[in-house]
DNA sequence: CATAATTTATCTATTTTTTAGATATTAATG
DNA sequence: CATTAATATCTAAAAAATAGATAAATTATG
């Protein structure tokens, strides 16, 4: 639809850049003629007139002023299009995919993300936070990128990048907290575990002991609501219920044996070596961030 | 710079709209072959593949993807541009300068800018303001379109648009608050009256009474605060201190007589009646402001 | 004040780019 | 396997852009 070609708008910047058809003809490798030409046909085609000439100076019009400004703006994002079809021309991927298990640290994540963005503001990140399962069938079905997960399927291969501590908890006022002895498998299977569903279609649940009673959850959020409103005990990263433990919403239960239990995450590139620069690139920021973490927490 | 035309990414866009080249040649009145060419062009340029034939369907790579959606943008940004250009052909403005004396509220001003801007956002205001003769200036040299200012000067016709009502007032611990009876001119003149200074060049102060002494401020706001800090007492419109009257850190002058004053404000336009639609509909929003604060006023 | 220099405008022939139309090629479909 | 529906390619024609020469207008200069 639109008719003023860019070039004929390129030719109204350089006038005005240059102050003057001569000088805007030499630095757009034309001929003068040429540049009074595309004026003349701007000038119809929008019907206004855009440059006049005082003297022998050609300078803006009121119209030609606005028109101006946005002529900039409009050629520099068509720039703009023609470097990012060079970055794609040199292989770098248009967006890169991430699944993250929602054990992974969403702050860390986001950090991360803000990083690369700032980097490469118009490379597309699309992350999709998974569960147990769901994270390996992101990986097997090439519906990412980049993996964050705790299991490592066969055939791929995987950086560990974080240990994820689990304890057991439950609500203060929760029967569990009642008993004066330390608590064993035996004593959980008498009471309803909170579980966060898989996301995948699959019932994998990566040794979750097999409590009788379950309360199925697709959300961590819920799943620690339902928690602190008592309804049963559950298995949490520690990081992500720091706030409820400090507010005595929930409370570790005194297991005798395996009161904690840990999870290591690993990395995996959906492509093994081939990943695309972009892809490796957030990889190596990620595992950058990581090691800052690491190197935090020794201390 | 940029080497891809608007017309082929208009090609591009074509194309992934009517999901098909001889769809995309039909719609935009030419034939397959030229189509088929412009996709061509495009890649060859760019260096990249953009759409890839599966089956028998042309369907976008990702690459092509991430270039569709910028290309819509381009696209419509090219088009408002010459949406705008035809409104500058039907001789709306560019821009509408206002010089607005600084007696004139401001929020009045803004609320109705905003209005303007909501209408009409690819017209811009541009706003001045000015003290006085600094106002008339404005005027005569064709420095704004509409102005707001006290007198009309000659030649030049006025819509009366609103009264100011000045009291002179001083800080509560001047000593011109210390006599017991009524103050009139003579008593004014013992004393330092602080005068916003008028923007003009030439020095018309309109109607002031000759102080013996002066305090000289370009800027209203400074002015008040001089006045509150007992550096002189001062005429001022009832509506810029109402703050500073409310708090005591001003209060009127018994003034045995003229204890106030008034000014009359209009709205001139600069060029008659011939002043072009965005000034006049802007000017006319500012009178259906001024009348709706009016009602409201009378309640 | 006449002349030179500078700058944009216009005209014409040439070159480049775009286009259409015919035909070839490719893949799905029955 | 013929038919249909799509894109690709080739060639000649049409349209658009360009350069070069020259004209016209304005300022600068001696």
């Amino acid at each position: 639809m639109p008719k003023v070609s860019l070039e004929q708008w390129q030719t109204l910047i350089a006038i005005v850049d240059n102050s003057g058809y001569a000088a805007a003809a030499e630095a757009m490798n034309k001929s003068q003629s040429s540049i009074s030409y595309g004026v003349q046909k701007l000038e119809n085609i929008l019907n206004v007139q855009v440059l006049k000439v005082e003297g022998r100076k050609a300078v803006l019009t009121a119209v030609g002023k606005a028109l101006y400004r946005r002529a900039l703006i409009l050629v520099e994002e068509a720039r703009q299009m023609e470097a990012l079809a060079d970055q794609f021309a040199e292989g770098w991927e248009p967006n890169v995919r991430i699944a993250m298990d929602t054990l992974f640290p969403e702050t860390i994540m986001l950090e991360v993300i803000d990083q690369f963005a700032k980097l490469k503001p118009l490379t597309r990140i699309e992350l999709k936070e998974t569960v147990l399962s769901g994270t390996d069938e992101a990986l097997l079905r090439k519906e990412a990128d980049i993996v964050i997960g705790g299991r490592i399927p066969p055939g791929f291969m995987g950086d560990p990048i974080l240990d994820i501590s689990f304890i057991a908890v439950a609500s203060p006022t929760h029967p569990l907290h009642k008993t004066r002895h330390s608590l064993d498998y035996q004593d959980l299977r008498l009471h309803r575990q909170i579980v966060v569903s898989d996301s995948g279609s699959r019932d994998i649940d990566s040794g979750w002991l097999g409590a009788e009673q379950r309360l199925t959850v697709t959300n961590i959020q819920t799943s620690i609501t339902a928690a602190c409103q008592g309804l049963g005990y559950a298995w949490y990263p520690a990081l992500k219920i720091q706030h409820e433990l400090d507010n005595g919403l929930l409370k570790a239960l005194p297991l005798s044996a395996g009161g904690k239990k840990n999870i290591q995450l690993s990395m995996i590139y959906a492509d093994g070596n081939y990943a695309g620069p972009a892809t490796k690139m957030f990889g190596e920021l990620l595992q950058q961030r990581l090691k800052q973490a690491k190197a935090l927490d020794k201390r």
